[in-house]
DNA sequence: GCATAAGCGAGACGGTACGTCAGGTCTTACG
DNA sequence: CGTAAGACCTGACGTACCGTCTCGCTTATGC
């Protein structure tokens, strides 16, 4: 990919983006999202609003930008030593991020916004953190899977269901989880 | 439980309650949630806006007020002859719901404010439809189930992360969702 | 005049009446013209809306009706010993009326609103409290006048735009108004 | 006198401070005051309500704005040649100017809200152009007075009276008036 | 080294929805 | 049939944020 290359100009200000971004992970944790205006995170970031507007179009892209490597990192978990000890793990990792983390509490806003978004939904659609978290680990534990794709929403869904519902997550009792989804899987294996 | 028994006053207007709900329903599927406003719904329903805070504090309890019965009712299937059938038959009712009903529709959306609305939050917990009308399946497929909140999520989570993650439902496979699910509950039985 | 001779059905509430003109005598004093509302004056009269509305059109006539006869009284003065005293005296009567009088205060109010509602202008018309009081008091200290109506304009004037600019009351020389009236009557006399 | 010198920010609109007081200009002789209200005043001046708000803070701020240069043009006269002619002249400028003025109107409409309204009283107050322009007039025509406030106020005040009360002004006998006024005054000195 | 060009913070612009309040009308039950 | 209560529709209130614009200023490139 070719530099735009610009013919002068004063270059974007590296300064100006990252207030913004950091502007926008305390908002959102402070007064979440219904409340989290443009203006807001303009007054917030000390910048003004134009150069808000000239480098996002919509809050959920600020919100996107500012937590998709977060999210990534977070939901990331390394090789365990059985598939068991591998899938609960895996497990733990998305429900605290879905529950305590500020990346997960902004990717369940941005989800959630994505329901009656379709600008919102294309762009989750792009970089699908959860769904390739999921990939990963599958792979590692239970290669060559068929419809992996809906594997992983057999892994993730039930979890997933049970936060976004507004259910308590310590009352959630993961090494059950794990171990129905793996037998479902061996057993159909 | 006695009526309150009002001591004059002109009583409530049912038709006014009548027209808000439809309004409510039709708006919400020209126009999406979020640009639903207390004034257009007035506007459109024909009713003073006083009159619409009067008996509701926010769109989303008129969303819930205009849906929860038709949910209730899209979600209640009947009995079958094999577990396999009526575990695939609510599937079939469950995905249709979430993608194709108006009810559905609205209770994506409700859900989504949840997620950052302790008030919605509270309210859709208030009278859980989603979690109830798999209850009932289950209590007559498996009768007799520990933890039957949890063994619900098993059966709903899947289909429903699938969906509110954006994925294309006519590419999710119910009957393997119906097999992995009975498996995964027999064997462990 | 005949009675109207009700055809049945229950008599005019006096107590209602009375309760509505001591409210608006009230609020007046303590939110003044603006905050006063047909509302307010309900409320507070312990009184429906609809009985008020139904026998005064506006909170101007409701006024009126409150504070004419107490008017009346406040500016009759008793005949003095001598033309200037009358004239002091009938000043001295004036100011108070207009700065510290409830029912004062009230005229400046309905004054004030005629000037750009003409049903209200009608109604101080048809009653002419000020004008009637000087009438009095002229009549009684100087018989014989031509164009009685224009020297109590001048009788009048100066006290009532001196207070009705905003001007302290306490500044006012009411002695040389009277003397400067009654040289300007004497001398072309 | 230093300009404020804003930091920055784009400047005030001339156009739209133009536009609002044309707009109240019309809407004041065409509803009256009564009927004037700023959101009417913003959509008549093609103007967002916000910007109306952002100058004036009551719609009396915006009148008084509007009116009070022409209220200081109409009552200023030339200097006569007697006295009479001149306390004549302004007499009949200053009846001229509340009945048939639009800024007479105005400045009524403003007399009256005062009545009610301190923050009206004192505006008025800090301008106060019928006792300047009467002032003006007497210092040419009678210089060196005694308590010059009181001796405006017996110049003003029967006209202003005659005209607050509701009285027709082309009753009024402005000569008499002129008369009694200058002997009144001379007489006496 | 000076013109050109784009980004910057600030803040006013025309709009629109907010939630509240009062207006004036109506529909009850009670006396 | 007058009354108190109170719901009804209407529409203005003053505020907040929308996304755009216009300032004066800063910071780059390129002739």
């Amino acid at each position: 990919m070719i530099e735009p290359k610009s013919r002068g100009g004063r270059p974007r200000s590296e300064q100006a983006r990252e207030a913004v971004l950091h502007a926008v992970d305390d908002l959102l944790l402070e007064v979440g999202y219904a409340a989290l205006t443009m203006k807001g995170i303009a007054e917030r970031a000390g910048v003004g609003r134009q150069t808000v507007y000239r480098w996002w179009s919509t809050k959920a892209e600020i919100i996107f930008e500012a937590s998709v490597a977060d999210a990534e990192e977070e939901l990331t978990v390394p090789p365990a030593r059985t598939p068991l000890a591998g899938i609960s793990a895996y497990l733990e990792a998305l429900v605290r991020f879905l529950t305590h983390s500020p990346a997960g509490i902004a990717y369940r806003t941005l989800l959630a916004a994505a329901q009656h978004d379709p600008a919102v939904a294309q762009l989750i659609a792009s970089r699908d953190v959860l769904g390739a978290s999921a990939q990963a680990v599958l792979d590692r534990t239970i290669p060559g899977l068929a419809a992996p794709d809906q594997v992983a929403a057999r892994l993730i869904g039930p979890a997933f269901y049970w936060i976004m519902s507004g259910r308590d997550s310590t009352e959630l009792d993961i090494r059950e989880l794990a171990e129905s989804f793996l037998q479902s899987v061996q057993v159909r294996a």
